[in-house]
DNA sequence: GTCTATACTAGGATAGAC
DNA sequence: GTCTATCCTAGTATAGAC
């Protein structure tokens, strides 16, 4: 293993965490593993990250921000209907790739129960930027009713990170664009 | 195999890991726990299930099945046109009910990262089934185009699933059923 | 015989000291 | 970076109540 001299300690221990976690999920990574994958010893990572629960929340938060950076490189030019149908058109795309196993957030939002566990914060705040971010382009694309169209994608949007990751190619994944091309030309008089 | 077990005992330890599995996760919940609440000695569930992955497997064996019972007694007398509205109706009105935190066999998928882990073989076959039982009815609904009938209205139960769980009634759930009803009309002719 | 309750093993977890 | 402390886990075996 060549030493790259190259990203923060932070970051590459982020990176190792968020593949792990993303793969077996959050529950069945032990931080021995993190560690192990990082090439770091454990004090470094007690010196970037509080606890386990601070190195998961600023997994998703990175992934949040991925995510919000990442939306405004899709066919940034179009016009905000042609947008909305090419963020489903992304999404899916996304969720078609080998080893999809669904969005980091809903399942981390999935595998803890407690209401008040702080990935929960961070999984609904970015459903609802998403959410909001939806609704913005469905008000200047002109929608008879805004608010509609943007819960019909979120829908759609979170139904694919669902059925692609559990049916793959066999599932609802390949319908998803079509479906939201006709939703989006539905909701435009 | 055991002789004359106690009638219902199974049953009560189901329950109880049914009920914390769901509130808490399956990874966050001890088989002490499960012990405790179903007042039984480790032996007992030990001389019932396997192992935890089986008594996991078996919880959600017992949700797939009730789903399998429950979705028949959906307004049967409807014609299938009304029936795949009133089954997403149903689906909404549960995910809207206090104490929502998504379906237990996609939350659980989720869990586990594994591709063979018995608890995914269950959860995509649910899914599967849920699709054939919607490809059926959309087929003799009339729908010019049944596969892709079912596949939108698999996203929608799907989105349906992991939206109301993390947004509740400030999410899309209200507007799915409209929503179910507009795509099912407009599939067929 | 059936069940509850507990003691125990072996391993892995987080966390932190050195 | 190693090494230790403490706790919790699944799972087994045993003891004793009814």
């Amino acid at each position: 293993m060549p030493r790259t001299p190259a990203p923060g300690t932070r970051d590459r221990i982020l990176d190792n965490a968020a593949r792990l976690f993303y793969e077996h999920g959050v529950h069945e990574v032990g931080l021995q593993q993190i560690v192990d994958a990082a090439c770091c010893g454990k004090n470094l990572l007690y010196r970037e990250f509080e606890s386990k629960d601070d190195l998961v929340v600023a997994w998703l938060e990175r992934c949040a921000d991925e995510w919000r950076d990442h939306v405004e490189d899709v066919e940034p030019d179009a016009e905000p209907a042609a947008r909305l149908v090419a963020i489903v058109r992304d999404f899916a795309a996304r969720a078609a790739a080998p080893g999809y196993r669904g969005c980091a957030l809903r399942n981390t939002y999935a595998e803890f129960g407690d209401p008040d566990h702080p990935a929960h914060r961070v999984s609904v705040e970015y459903l609802r930027d998403v959410r909001s971010y939806l609704l913005d382009l469905a008000t200047r694309a002109g929608a008879t009713r805004p608010d509609a169209l943007a819960d019909r994608l979120m829908l759609i949007i979170d139904g694919l990170a669902v059925n692609s990751a559990m049916l793959g190619a066999n599932g609802a994944g390949p319908a998803a664009v079509t479906f939201a091309e006709e939703v989006v030309a539905a909701a435009i008089d």
